[in-house]
DNA sequence: CGCGATTTGTGCACGACTTCACAAGCGCCT
DNA sequence: AGGCGCTTGTGAAGTCGTGCACAAATCGCG
Protein backbone atom coordinates (compact mmCIF):
# COMPACT_ATOMS: atom_id res chain seq x y z
CA UNK A 1 0.00 0.00 0.00
CA UNK A 2 0.95 3.41 -0.50
CA UNK A 3 0.30 4.49 3.03
CA UNK A 4 2.72 2.19 4.36
CA UNK A 5 5.77 4.80 4.38
CA UNK A 6 3.21 6.96 6.35
CA UNK A 7 3.13 4.50 8.84
CA UNK A 8 6.60 4.24 9.17
CA UNK A 9 7.16 7.78 9.77
CA UNK A 10 4.76 8.16 12.08
CA UNK A 11 6.46 5.00 13.42
CA UNK A 12 10.06 6.36 13.60
CA UNK A 13 8.21 9.39 15.41
CA UNK A 14 6.56 7.38 18.21
CA UNK A 15 10.10 5.43 18.85
CA UNK A 16 11.69 8.11 19.28
CA UNK A 17 9.45 9.74 22.16
CA UNK A 18 10.08 6.43 23.66
CA UNK A 19 6.87 4.51 23.24
CA UNK A 20 7.56 0.78 22.85
CA UNK A 21 3.94 -0.62 21.60
CA UNK A 22 0.96 1.58 19.83
CA UNK A 23 -2.52 0.49 19.77
CA UNK A 24 -3.73 0.25 16.26
CA UNK A 25 -5.87 3.92 17.60
CA UNK A 26 -2.76 5.86 18.24
CA UNK A 27 -0.70 4.36 14.91
CA UNK A 28 -3.29 5.70 12.90
CA UNK A 29 -4.41 8.94 14.67
CA UNK A 30 -0.33 9.51 14.11
CA UNK A 31 -0.49 9.04 10.50
CA UNK A 32 -3.94 10.59 9.98
CA UNK A 33 -5.97 7.89 9.13
CA UNK A 34 -8.86 5.51 10.07
CA UNK A 35 -7.95 2.84 12.71
CA UNK A 36 -9.48 0.03 10.84
CA UNK A 37 -7.91 0.71 7.69
CA UNK A 38 -4.99 1.07 9.45
CA UNK A 39 -5.55 -2.52 11.38
CA UNK A 40 -6.58 -3.78 7.46
CA UNK A 41 -3.58 -2.50 6.09
CA UNK A 42 -1.20 -4.24 8.40
CA UNK A 43 -2.93 -7.43 9.00
CA UNK A 44 -2.31 -7.29 4.89
CA UNK A 45 1.67 -7.60 5.61
CA UNK A 46 0.93 -10.72 8.21
CA UNK A 47 1.56 -8.18 10.98
CA UNK A 48 2.53 -9.13 14.24
CA UNK A 49 0.41 -7.34 16.97
CA UNK A 50 -1.09 -8.83 20.46
CA UNK A 51 -4.62 -7.80 21.07
CA UNK A 52 -5.10 -6.25 24.53
CA UNK A 53 -1.50 -4.56 24.22
CA UNK A 54 -0.84 -3.40 20.11
CA UNK A 55 2.12 -3.25 18.12
CA UNK A 56 5.07 -3.67 19.19
CA UNK A 57 7.07 -0.39 17.07
CA UNK A 58 10.20 -1.51 16.89
CA UNK A 59 9.17 -4.80 14.93
CA UNK A 60 6.80 -3.26 13.17
CA UNK A 61 9.26 -1.09 12.02
CA UNK A 62 11.66 -3.64 10.71
CA UNK A 63 8.55 -5.48 8.98
CA UNK A 64 7.38 -2.41 7.22
CA UNK A 65 11.05 -1.68 6.48
CA UNK A 66 11.81 -4.84 5.48
CA UNK A 67 8.53 -4.92 3.02
CA UNK A 68 9.05 -1.43 1.48
CA UNK A 69 12.49 -2.88 0.56
CA UNK A 70 15.01 -0.15 2.72
CA UNK A 71 16.77 -2.75 4.47
CA UNK A 72 19.50 -1.91 1.87
CA UNK A 73 20.03 1.76 1.80
CA UNK A 74 19.12 2.03 -2.19
CA UNK A 75 21.18 4.41 -4.62
CA UNK A 76 19.62 7.39 -6.61
CA UNK A 77 20.46 9.27 -9.41
CA UNK A 78 19.43 13.06 -9.53
CA UNK A 79 19.52 14.30 -12.90
CA UNK A 80 18.72 18.40 -13.40
CA UNK A 81 20.29 20.41 -10.63
CA UNK A 82 18.76 23.82 -11.25
CA UNK A 83 17.08 25.43 -9.00
CA UNK A 84 14.69 22.45 -7.52
CA UNK A 85 18.03 19.99 -8.22
CA UNK A 86 19.90 21.80 -5.59
CA UNK A 87 16.99 21.66 -3.08
CA UNK A 88 17.06 18.36 -3.59
CA UNK A 89 20.86 17.04 -3.50
CA UNK A 90 21.21 19.46 -0.58
CA UNK A 91 18.13 17.66 1.56
CA UNK A 92 18.97 15.93 4.82
CA UNK A 93 15.48 14.02 4.25
CA UNK A 94 16.32 11.31 1.79
CA UNK A 95 19.64 9.88 3.49
CA UNK A 96 17.80 9.49 7.08
CA UNK A 97 14.82 7.78 4.90
CA UNK A 98 16.65 4.95 3.25
CA UNK A 99 17.61 6.24 -0.27
CA UNK A 100 21.48 7.45 -0.60
CA UNK A 101 21.39 10.47 -3.77
CA UNK A 102 24.83 8.54 -5.35
CA UNK A 103 25.09 10.69 -8.30
CA UNK A 104 24.28 14.36 -9.71
CA UNK A 105 24.48 14.83 -13.56
CA UNK A 106 22.95 17.89 -15.81
CA UNK A 107 23.42 18.77 -19.11
CA UNK A 108 24.90 22.19 -19.04
CA UNK A 109 28.93 22.00 -19.48
CA UNK A 110 28.89 24.77 -17.23
CA UNK A 111 27.72 22.72 -14.11
CA UNK A 112 29.23 19.88 -14.76
CA UNK A 113 32.41 19.62 -12.04
CA UNK A 114 30.54 21.96 -9.55
CA UNK A 115 30.55 19.94 -5.95
CA UNK A 116 27.56 20.33 -4.22
CA UNK A 117 26.99 18.70 -0.47
CA UNK A 118 29.98 16.89 -1.21
CA UNK A 119 28.59 15.25 -4.59
CA UNK A 120 30.28 16.32 -8.19
CA UNK A 121 27.54 16.94 -10.88
CA UNK A 122 28.32 14.87 -14.17
CA UNK A 123 27.46 15.14 -17.45
CA UNK A 124 24.17 13.44 -18.48
CA UNK A 125 26.28 11.51 -21.19
CA UNK A 126 28.30 9.54 -18.08
CA UNK A 127 24.94 8.13 -17.24
CA UNK A 128 25.66 4.48 -17.98
CA UNK A 129 28.42 4.23 -16.89
CA UNK A 130 28.00 5.60 -13.24
CA UNK A 131 24.66 3.92 -12.76
CA UNK A 132 26.18 0.54 -13.22
CA UNK A 133 28.65 1.41 -11.01
CA UNK A 134 26.69 2.42 -8.36
CA UNK A 135 24.02 0.06 -8.72
CA UNK A 136 21.44 2.94 -9.30
CA UNK A 137 18.00 1.63 -9.87
CA UNK A 138 16.00 4.85 -8.95
CA UNK A 139 16.24 7.83 -10.98
CA UNK A 140 14.76 11.53 -9.73
CA UNK A 141 13.70 13.76 -13.09
CA UNK A 142 14.05 17.92 -12.39
CA UNK A 143 14.72 18.85 -15.80
CA UNK A 144 12.56 21.26 -17.38
CA UNK A 145 9.49 19.26 -19.00
CA UNK A 146 10.73 19.23 -22.55
CA UNK A 147 14.09 17.67 -22.00
CA UNK A 148 12.12 14.80 -19.62
CA UNK A 149 11.15 12.29 -21.70
CA UNK A 150 14.61 12.22 -23.20
CA UNK A 151 16.27 11.94 -19.89
CA UNK A 152 14.06 9.38 -19.17
CA UNK A 153 14.98 7.33 -21.86
CA UNK A 154 18.28 7.25 -21.12
CA UNK A 155 17.51 6.33 -17.14
CA UNK A 156 15.88 3.69 -18.60
CA UNK A 157 18.67 2.77 -21.27
CA UNK A 158 20.61 2.70 -18.22
CA UNK A 159 18.85 0.51 -16.25
CA UNK A 160 16.93 2.73 -14.53
CA UNK A 161 13.47 0.67 -13.46
CA UNK A 162 12.36 3.14 -11.45
CA UNK A 163 11.80 7.06 -11.87
CA UNK A 164 10.42 9.82 -9.67
CA UNK A 165 9.18 13.06 -12.08
CA UNK A 166 8.92 16.88 -11.29
CA UNK A 167 8.80 18.07 -14.63
CA UNK A 168 4.59 18.61 -15.79
CA UNK A 169 4.64 16.41 -18.64
CA UNK A 170 3.67 12.73 -18.68
CA UNK A 171 6.76 10.18 -19.64
CA UNK A 172 6.49 7.44 -22.09
CA UNK A 173 8.16 4.07 -20.50
CA UNK A 174 8.30 0.49 -21.28
CA UNK A 175 6.24 -1.82 -19.50
CA UNK A 176 8.07 -2.85 -15.78
CA UNK A 177 9.41 0.73 -15.10
CA UNK A 178 7.73 2.15 -12.62
CA UNK A 179 6.91 6.35 -13.02
CA UNK A 180 5.52 8.57 -10.39
CA UNK A 181 5.20 12.12 -10.70
CA UNK A 182 5.16 14.94 -8.55
CA UNK A 183 3.78 18.31 -9.88
CA UNK A 184 3.15 21.32 -7.47
CA UNK A 185 1.16 23.37 -9.64
CA UNK A 186 -1.31 20.44 -9.72
CA UNK A 187 -1.16 20.26 -6.21
CA UNK A 188 -2.31 24.20 -6.14
CA UNK A 189 -5.09 23.37 -8.82
CA UNK A 190 -6.40 21.20 -6.92
CA UNK A 191 -6.43 23.61 -3.70
CA UNK A 192 -7.78 26.50 -5.78
CA UNK A 193 -10.73 23.99 -6.71
CA UNK A 194 -11.53 23.29 -2.76
CA UNK A 195 -11.67 27.13 -2.76
CA UNK A 196 -13.57 27.67 -5.58
CA UNK A 197 -15.93 25.18 -4.18
CA UNK A 198 -16.20 26.79 -0.51
CA UNK A 199 -16.94 30.10 -2.03
CA UNK A 200 -19.39 29.08 -4.32
CA UNK A 201 -21.30 27.28 -1.37
CA UNK A 202 -21.29 30.45 0.88
CA UNK A 203 -21.99 33.19 -1.57
CA UNK A 204 -24.89 33.29 -4.18
CA UNK A 205 -24.39 31.14 -7.18
CA UNK A 206 -22.66 33.45 -9.28
CA UNK A 207 -23.51 32.35 -12.68
CA UNK A 208 -20.64 30.76 -14.79
CA UNK A 209 -19.20 32.07 -18.09
CA UNK A 210 -20.83 29.94 -20.84
CA UNK A 211 -23.59 28.55 -18.93
CA UNK A 212 -25.19 27.06 -15.20
CA UNK A 213 -22.68 25.41 -13.49
CA UNK A 214 -21.18 26.77 -10.39
CA UNK A 215 -21.01 24.57 -7.61
CA UNK A 216 -20.69 21.11 -9.98
CA UNK A 217 -23.44 19.66 -11.51
CA UNK A 218 -22.85 15.95 -9.54
CA UNK A 219 -20.45 15.34 -6.93
CA UNK A 220 -16.87 15.52 -7.51
CA UNK A 221 -14.49 12.94 -5.26
CA UNK A 222 -11.06 15.17 -5.22
CA UNK A 223 -8.76 12.34 -3.47
CA UNK A 224 -7.50 14.61 -0.83
CA UNK A 225 -6.30 14.76 2.45
CA UNK A 226 -8.45 17.16 4.64
CA UNK A 227 -9.21 17.90 8.02
CA UNK A 228 -8.45 16.41 11.50
CA UNK A 229 -9.61 18.79 14.67
CA UNK A 230 -6.87 19.91 16.99
CA UNK A 231 -5.53 18.73 20.39
CA UNK B 1 -11.98 15.62 -9.76
CA UNK B 2 -8.15 16.00 -9.44
CA UNK B 3 -7.32 15.18 -12.99
CA UNK B 4 -8.98 18.28 -13.84
CA UNK B 5 -5.59 19.95 -13.88
CA UNK B 6 -3.80 17.07 -15.41
CA UNK B 7 -6.43 17.18 -18.81
CA UNK B 8 -5.81 21.32 -18.27
CA UNK B 9 -1.85 21.19 -18.82
CA UNK B 10 -2.73 18.85 -21.45
CA UNK B 11 -5.17 20.93 -23.07
CA UNK B 12 -2.49 23.83 -22.72
CA UNK B 13 0.38 21.99 -24.45
CA UNK B 14 -2.14 21.30 -27.47
CA UNK B 15 -3.09 24.40 -27.65
CA UNK B 16 0.23 25.73 -28.01
CA UNK B 17 0.97 23.25 -30.76
CA UNK B 18 -2.02 24.57 -32.48
CA UNK B 19 -4.55 21.85 -32.56
CA UNK B 20 -8.22 23.65 -31.97
CA UNK B 21 -10.00 20.77 -31.34
CA UNK B 22 -9.45 17.37 -29.76
CA UNK B 23 -10.74 13.46 -29.58
CA UNK B 24 -11.04 12.27 -25.89
CA UNK B 25 -7.93 9.61 -27.13
CA UNK B 26 -6.21 12.14 -28.11
CA UNK B 27 -6.21 14.10 -25.00
CA UNK B 28 -6.89 11.08 -23.39
CA UNK B 29 -3.34 9.71 -24.21
CA UNK B 30 -1.52 13.40 -23.74
CA UNK B 31 -3.04 12.78 -19.83
CA UNK B 32 -2.08 9.65 -19.77
CA UNK B 33 -5.46 8.20 -18.63
CA UNK B 34 -8.12 5.90 -20.13
CA UNK B 35 -10.14 7.65 -22.46
CA UNK B 36 -13.21 6.67 -21.23
CA UNK B 37 -12.54 7.84 -17.77
CA UNK B 38 -11.63 11.22 -19.28
CA UNK B 39 -14.83 11.38 -21.15
CA UNK B 40 -16.54 10.74 -17.97
CA UNK B 41 -14.74 13.16 -15.86
CA UNK B 42 -15.63 15.91 -18.83
CA UNK B 43 -19.21 15.24 -19.24
CA UNK B 44 -19.73 15.59 -15.20
CA UNK B 45 -18.78 19.03 -15.89
CA UNK B 46 -21.94 19.38 -18.03
CA UNK B 47 -19.05 19.43 -21.05
CA UNK B 48 -19.35 20.63 -24.32
CA UNK B 49 -18.22 18.29 -26.85
CA UNK B 50 -19.39 18.03 -30.76
CA UNK B 51 -20.07 14.35 -31.50
CA UNK B 52 -18.24 12.93 -34.51
CA UNK B 53 -15.09 15.72 -34.25
CA UNK B 54 -14.29 16.20 -30.57
CA UNK B 55 -13.73 18.49 -27.65
CA UNK B 56 -12.84 22.37 -28.47
CA UNK B 57 -9.41 23.14 -26.97
CA UNK B 58 -10.04 26.77 -26.20
CA UNK B 59 -13.53 26.28 -24.94
CA UNK B 60 -12.58 22.91 -23.00
CA UNK B 61 -9.85 25.25 -21.38
CA UNK B 62 -11.86 28.17 -20.38
CA UNK B 63 -14.46 25.44 -18.68
CA UNK B 64 -11.69 24.25 -16.66
CA UNK B 65 -9.88 26.82 -15.33
CA UNK B 66 -13.46 28.04 -14.61
CA UNK B 67 -14.43 24.94 -12.23
CA UNK B 68 -10.70 24.73 -10.74
CA UNK B 69 -11.30 28.70 -9.81
CA UNK B 70 -8.40 30.03 -12.22
CA UNK B 71 -9.94 32.55 -13.37
CA UNK B 72 -8.65 34.44 -10.70
CA UNK B 73 -5.23 34.52 -10.22
CA UNK B 74 -5.01 33.08 -6.88
CA UNK B 75 -2.49 34.50 -3.85
CA UNK B 76 -0.13 32.01 -2.33
CA UNK B 77 2.15 32.73 0.93
CA UNK B 78 5.56 31.05 1.18
CA UNK B 79 6.32 30.11 4.70
CA UNK B 80 10.07 28.86 5.23
CA UNK B 81 12.76 30.30 2.84
CA UNK B 82 15.36 27.74 3.30
CA UNK B 83 16.52 25.06 0.87
CA UNK B 84 13.20 24.30 -0.54
CA UNK B 85 11.95 27.52 -0.02
CA UNK B 86 13.85 28.95 -1.91
CA UNK B 87 13.49 27.11 -4.75
CA UNK B 88 9.70 27.31 -4.60
CA UNK B 89 10.02 31.31 -4.46
CA UNK B 90 12.19 31.24 -7.47
CA UNK B 91 8.94 28.49 -9.50
CA UNK B 92 7.91 29.66 -12.96
CA UNK B 93 5.73 27.13 -13.06
CA UNK B 94 3.37 28.78 -10.36
CA UNK B 95 2.87 31.80 -12.21
CA UNK B 96 2.28 30.31 -15.49
CA UNK B 97 -0.59 28.57 -13.96
CA UNK B 98 -2.52 31.01 -12.68
CA UNK B 99 -0.82 31.46 -8.67
CA UNK B 100 0.85 34.24 -7.85
CA UNK B 101 3.35 34.22 -4.89
CA UNK B 102 2.13 37.12 -2.85
CA UNK B 103 4.61 36.61 0.38
CA UNK B 104 7.78 34.93 1.68
CA UNK B 105 7.41 33.96 5.52
CA UNK B 106 10.25 32.98 7.70
CA UNK B 107 10.93 33.10 11.54
CA UNK B 108 14.82 33.83 11.02
CA UNK B 109 15.46 37.16 11.22
CA UNK B 110 18.67 36.92 9.58
CA UNK B 111 16.32 36.04 6.40
CA UNK B 112 13.93 38.85 7.10
CA UNK B 113 14.29 41.33 4.60
CA UNK B 114 15.94 39.25 2.29
CA UNK B 115 15.07 39.80 -1.34
CA UNK B 116 13.93 36.62 -3.80
CA UNK B 117 12.94 36.85 -6.92
CA UNK B 118 11.39 40.23 -6.34
CA UNK B 119 10.27 39.66 -3.52
CA UNK B 120 10.87 40.76 0.19
CA UNK B 121 10.98 38.02 3.10
CA UNK B 122 8.83 39.42 5.96
CA UNK B 123 8.71 37.67 9.23
CA UNK B 124 5.83 34.97 10.37
CA UNK B 125 4.71 37.47 12.67
CA UNK B 126 3.50 40.16 10.17
CA UNK B 127 1.56 37.12 8.27
CA UNK B 128 -1.87 37.97 9.77
CA UNK B 129 -1.73 41.94 8.59
CA UNK B 130 -0.24 40.57 5.20
CA UNK B 131 -2.27 37.83 4.32
CA UNK B 132 -5.22 40.22 4.98
CA UNK B 133 -3.89 42.89 3.18
CA UNK B 134 -3.68 41.10 -0.24
CA UNK B 135 -6.39 38.26 0.80
CA UNK B 136 -4.54 35.24 0.42
CA UNK B 137 -5.97 31.77 0.71
CA UNK B 138 -3.25 29.58 -0.02
CA UNK B 139 -0.43 28.83 1.91
CA UNK B 140 2.41 26.63 1.44
CA UNK B 141 4.72 25.40 4.20
CA UNK B 142 8.19 24.50 3.54
CA UNK B 143 10.10 24.58 6.82
CA UNK B 144 11.16 21.81 9.13
CA UNK B 145 8.78 19.34 10.58
CA UNK B 146 8.41 20.38 13.88
CA UNK B 147 7.82 24.43 12.90
CA UNK B 148 5.07 23.06 10.52
CA UNK B 149 2.29 22.36 13.02
CA UNK B 150 2.76 25.76 14.57
CA UNK B 151 2.93 27.42 11.11
CA UNK B 152 -0.27 25.99 10.01
CA UNK B 153 -1.77 27.55 13.06
CA UNK B 154 -0.41 30.72 12.10
CA UNK B 155 -1.85 30.27 8.72
CA UNK B 156 -5.19 29.27 9.42
CA UNK B 157 -5.51 32.01 12.20
CA UNK B 158 -4.64 34.70 8.80
CA UNK B 159 -7.24 32.97 7.42
CA UNK B 160 -6.01 30.86 5.01
CA UNK B 161 -8.19 27.84 4.35
CA UNK B 162 -5.96 25.80 2.07
CA UNK B 163 -2.11 24.66 2.66
CA UNK B 164 0.19 22.76 0.80
CA UNK B 165 2.47 21.16 3.32
CA UNK B 166 5.85 19.99 2.66
CA UNK B 167 6.62 18.91 5.88
CA UNK B 168 7.06 15.68 6.59
CA UNK B 169 4.19 15.28 9.46
CA UNK B 170 0.41 15.82 9.77
CA UNK B 171 -1.47 18.81 10.33
CA UNK B 172 -4.13 19.19 12.12
CA UNK B 173 -6.60 21.55 11.08
CA UNK B 174 -10.24 22.98 11.58
CA UNK B 175 -12.81 21.85 9.36
CA UNK B 176 -13.25 23.18 6.42
CA UNK B 177 -9.52 23.95 5.98
CA UNK B 178 -8.04 21.95 2.90
CA UNK B 179 -4.64 20.14 3.52
CA UNK B 180 -2.16 19.06 0.58
CA UNK B 181 1.05 16.86 1.79
CA UNK B 182 4.06 16.06 -0.33
CA UNK B 183 6.36 14.22 1.12
CA UNK B 184 9.03 13.24 -1.47
CA UNK B 185 10.73 10.39 0.44
CA UNK B 186 7.33 8.71 0.42
CA UNK B 187 7.31 8.94 -2.94
CA UNK B 188 10.93 7.55 -3.15
CA UNK B 189 9.91 4.54 -0.82
CA UNK B 190 6.91 3.41 -3.19
CA UNK B 191 9.14 3.20 -5.83
CA UNK B 192 11.52 1.51 -3.45
CA UNK B 193 8.54 -0.70 -2.36
CA UNK B 194 7.94 -1.72 -6.12
CA UNK B 195 11.92 -2.13 -7.01
CA UNK B 196 11.97 -4.63 -4.26
CA UNK B 197 8.50 -6.28 -5.58
CA UNK B 198 10.03 -6.60 -8.54
CA UNK B 199 13.11 -8.26 -7.41
CA UNK B 200 11.33 -10.87 -5.53
CA UNK B 201 9.53 -11.89 -8.75
CA UNK B 202 12.49 -12.22 -10.77
CA UNK B 203 15.34 -13.55 -8.20
CA UNK B 204 14.17 -16.76 -5.42
CA UNK B 205 12.78 -15.10 -2.93
CA UNK B 206 14.71 -15.10 0.10
CA UNK B 207 13.23 -15.23 3.40
CA UNK B 208 12.70 -12.27 5.17
CA UNK B 209 13.27 -10.98 8.64
CA UNK B 210 10.72 -11.83 10.78
CA UNK B 211 9.10 -15.13 9.06
CA UNK B 212 8.75 -15.76 5.14
CA UNK B 213 7.52 -12.81 3.88
CA UNK B 214 8.80 -11.95 0.95
CA UNK B 215 6.58 -11.26 -1.89
CA UNK B 216 3.61 -9.97 0.16
CA UNK B 217 0.92 -12.41 0.92
CA UNK B 218 -2.42 -10.79 -0.26
CA UNK B 219 -1.75 -8.55 -3.18
CA UNK B 220 -1.35 -5.15 -2.72
CA UNK B 221 -2.64 -2.35 -4.73
CA UNK B 222 0.17 0.41 -4.54
CA UNK B 223 -1.90 3.94 -6.00
CA UNK B 224 0.93 4.73 -8.62
CA UNK B 225 1.09 5.81 -12.41
CA UNK B 226 2.74 3.76 -14.48
CA UNK B 227 3.85 2.66 -17.85
CA UNK B 228 2.57 3.80 -21.04
CA UNK B 229 4.39 2.31 -24.16
CA UNK B 230 7.00 4.78 -26.33
CA UNK B 231 6.14 6.09 -29.61
C1' DC C 1 -7.03 -19.44 38.60
C1' DG C 2 -10.63 -16.87 36.53
C1' DC C 3 -12.71 -12.66 34.98
C1' DG C 4 -13.01 -8.31 32.80
C1' DA C 5 -10.91 -4.78 30.13
C1' DT C 6 -8.69 -3.95 26.02
C1' DT C 7 -7.23 -4.42 21.40
C1' DT C 8 -6.40 -7.03 17.19
C1' DG C 9 -7.97 -9.33 13.04
C1' DT C 10 -11.69 -9.76 9.80
C1' DG C 11 -16.48 -10.78 7.70
C1' DC C 12 -19.66 -7.99 5.55
C1' DA C 13 -22.03 -4.38 3.38
C1' DC C 14 -21.89 -0.15 1.21
C1' DG C 15 -20.21 3.20 -1.85
C1' DA C 16 -16.99 4.95 -5.13
C1' DC C 17 -14.45 4.38 -9.13
C1' DT C 18 -13.14 2.08 -13.43
C1' DT C 19 -13.95 0.07 -17.68
C1' DC C 20 -16.55 -1.87 -21.41
C1' DA C 21 -19.74 -1.44 -24.77
C1' DC C 22 -23.13 0.81 -27.37
C1' DA C 23 -26.76 4.03 -28.76
C1' DA C 24 -27.31 8.80 -30.12
C1' DG C 25 -25.65 12.71 -32.53
C1' DC C 26 -22.88 15.22 -35.80
C1' DG C 27 -20.37 16.33 -39.97
C1' DC C 28 -18.75 15.19 -44.37
C1' DC C 29 -18.93 13.30 -48.78
C1' DT C 30 -21.40 11.84 -52.55
C1' DA D 1 -30.69 14.98 -49.32
C1' DG D 2 -29.15 10.81 -47.61
C1' DG D 3 -25.90 7.57 -45.97
C1' DC D 4 -21.66 6.55 -43.60
C1' DG D 5 -18.00 6.93 -40.42
C1' DC D 6 -16.44 9.02 -36.40
C1' DT D 7 -16.92 10.59 -31.66
C1' DT D 8 -19.36 11.75 -27.58
C1' DG D 9 -22.12 10.67 -23.61
C1' DT D 10 -23.78 7.16 -20.61
C1' DG D 11 -25.94 2.68 -18.88
C1' DA D 12 -24.42 -1.17 -16.59
C1' DA D 13 -21.30 -4.49 -14.76
C1' DG D 14 -17.26 -5.45 -12.39
C1' DT D 15 -13.56 -4.14 -9.26
C1' DC D 16 -11.57 -2.00 -5.56
C1' DG D 17 -11.31 0.40 -1.29
C1' DT D 18 -13.54 1.86 3.03
C1' DG D 19 -15.49 1.54 7.46
C1' DC D 20 -18.48 -0.66 10.75
C1' DA D 21 -19.07 -3.94 14.04
C1' DC D 22 -17.94 -7.98 16.36
C1' DA D 23 -15.65 -12.37 17.67
C1' DA D 24 -11.24 -14.08 19.18
C1' DA D 25 -7.24 -13.43 21.82
C1' DT D 26 -4.32 -11.61 25.29
C1' DC D 27 -2.96 -9.29 29.57
C1' DG D 28 -3.46 -7.69 34.24
C1' DC D 29 -5.51 -7.97 38.52
C1' DG D 30 -7.95 -9.74 42.22
N1 LIG E 1 11.92 25.14 -8.95
C1 LIG E 1 10.86 24.62 -8.37
O1 LIG E 1 10.55 24.93 -7.24
C2 LIG E 1 10.01 23.65 -9.07
C3 LIG E 1 8.82 23.29 -8.50
C4 LIG E 1 8.02 22.36 -9.14
C5 LIG E 1 8.41 21.80 -10.32
N2 LIG E 1 9.56 22.16 -10.87
C6 LIG E 1 9.94 21.50 -12.11
O2 LIG E 1 11.20 20.93 -11.95
C7 LIG E 1 11.92 21.06 -13.13
C8 LIG E 1 13.19 21.80 -12.87
O3 LIG E 1 12.89 23.06 -12.33
P1 LIG E 1 14.03 24.10 -12.01
O4 LIG E 1 13.39 25.31 -11.46
O5 LIG E 1 15.06 23.43 -11.20
O6 LIG E 1 14.59 24.42 -13.46
P2 LIG E 1 16.04 24.95 -13.82
O7 LIG E 1 15.97 25.50 -15.17
O8 LIG E 1 16.54 25.80 -12.71
O9 LIG E 1 16.97 23.66 -13.81
C9 LIG E 1 16.89 22.72 -14.84
C10 LIG E 1 18.23 22.02 -14.94
O10 LIG E 1 18.14 20.90 -15.82
C11 LIG E 1 19.28 20.91 -16.66
N3 LIG E 1 18.95 20.23 -17.90
C12 LIG E 1 18.28 20.70 -18.97
N4 LIG E 1 18.18 19.77 -19.92
C13 LIG E 1 18.81 18.69 -19.47
C14 LIG E 1 19.05 17.40 -20.00
N5 LIG E 1 18.59 17.04 -21.20
N6 LIG E 1 19.73 16.53 -19.26
C15 LIG E 1 20.19 16.87 -18.04
N7 LIG E 1 19.98 18.06 -17.47
C16 LIG E 1 19.31 18.97 -18.19
C17 LIG E 1 19.62 22.34 -16.87
O11 LIG E 1 20.97 22.47 -17.23
C18 LIG E 1 19.32 22.93 -15.50
O12 LIG E 1 20.44 22.87 -14.67
C19 LIG E 1 11.05 21.79 -14.12
O13 LIG E 1 10.41 20.83 -14.93
C20 LIG E 1 10.05 22.45 -13.25
O14 LIG E 1 8.81 22.58 -13.90
C21 LIG E 1 10.38 23.07 -10.27
N1 LIG F 1 15.10 20.60 0.59
C1 LIG F 1 14.37 19.73 -0.06
O1 LIG F 1 14.64 19.40 -1.19
C2 LIG F 1 13.18 19.13 0.58
C3 LIG F 1 12.57 18.08 -0.05
C4 LIG F 1 11.44 17.50 0.50
C5 LIG F 1 10.94 17.98 1.67
N2 LIG F 1 11.53 18.98 2.29
C6 LIG F 1 10.95 19.46 3.53
O2 LIG F 1 10.71 20.82 3.41
C7 LIG F 1 10.95 21.45 4.62
C8 LIG F 1 11.99 22.51 4.43
O3 LIG F 1 13.16 21.93 3.92
P1 LIG F 1 14.45 22.81 3.71
O4 LIG F 1 15.49 21.91 3.16
O5 LIG F 1 14.08 24.00 2.92
O6 LIG F 1 14.85 23.22 5.20
P2 LIG F 1 15.68 24.50 5.62
O7 LIG F 1 16.13 24.23 7.01
O8 LIG F 1 16.68 24.79 4.59
O9 LIG F 1 14.64 25.68 5.63
C9 LIG F 1 13.68 25.81 6.61
C10 LIG F 1 13.33 27.28 6.75
O10 LIG F 1 12.18 27.40 7.59
C11 LIG F 1 12.41 28.47 8.47
N3 LIG F 1 11.62 28.28 9.67
C12 LIG F 1 11.88 27.47 10.72
N4 LIG F 1 10.90 27.56 11.63
C13 LIG F 1 10.02 28.45 11.16
C14 LIG F 1 8.80 28.98 11.66
N5 LIG F 1 8.29 28.59 12.83
N6 LIG F 1 8.15 29.89 10.92
C15 LIG F 1 8.66 30.28 9.75
N7 LIG F 1 9.80 29.81 9.21
C16 LIG F 1 10.47 28.91 9.93
C17 LIG F 1 13.88 28.44 8.76
O11 LIG F 1 14.31 29.71 9.18
C18 LIG F 1 14.44 28.07 7.41
O12 LIG F 1 14.69 29.19 6.62
C19 LIG F 1 11.40 20.39 5.58
O13 LIG F 1 10.29 19.96 6.33
C20 LIG F 1 11.86 19.30 4.70
O14 LIG F 1 11.66 18.04 5.29
C21 LIG F 1 12.65 19.58 1.76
Amino acid sequence: MARLPEYLRALHNLAETGHDTVSSEGLASAAGVNSAKLRKDLSHLGSYGTRGVGYDVALLIEQIEYVLGLTQRRAVALVGVGNLGHALAGYAGFATRGFRIAALFDADPSRVGERINGLVVHHIDDLTQIAAAESIAIGVIATPAPAAQSVADQLVAAGVTSILNFAPCVLSVPEGVDVRKVDLAIELQILSFHEHRKASLTSLPATGPAGGLTALPGGLSATGTEEAVGT
